[in-house]
DNA sequence: CCTATGACAGACA
DNA sequence: GTGTCTGCCATAG
């Protein structure tokens, strides 16, 4: 699963997940799966932040996923953005096609 | 089947 | 830098 390879202190964007997935088109399918997932899945969906590092998720959410990270060592800037320069996730994986994401395939984020 | 929506992204003003 | 608009595409109604 990819966001569960996150490492901590590092974040990674919706893009750039759907991109690993296998379709870069496919970040909102990632967000939304983020949303749907259960906090009892134990994902670290903090790390996961919007393109250039900005956190998307508003309201109350999102000021406890710049808590979070910042509790990992990661920057949080105004306007609650991570410098992706020096948090950002470097993946030593291949950007091969892969099939479309769909729900079941949280495995996969 | 058809429309609306969204934790996105990129292009533009 | 900020605000809009457009392309996307799985889900929900």
């Amino acid at each position: 699963m990819l966001v569960r390879r996150i490492p901590r202190g590092k974040a990674a964007a919706y893009g750039q997940l759907a991109a690993l997935a296998g379709d870069a088109r496919q970040a909102r399918q990632v967000a939304w799966i983020l949303h749907a997932a259960p906090e009892s899945a134990g994902l670290p969906w903090h790390r996961v932040v919007g393109a250039g590092g900005r956190i998307s998720l508003p309201g109350r959410g999102g000021r406890e996923q710049a808590r979070r990270l910042r509790a990992e060592g990661v920057r949080v800037g105004q306007g609650g953005a991570v410098d992706l320069k020096t948090y950002g996730w470097k993946p030593r994986l291949s950007t091969g096609r892969r099939p479309p994401i769909s729900e079941n395939d949280l495995n996969r984020i």
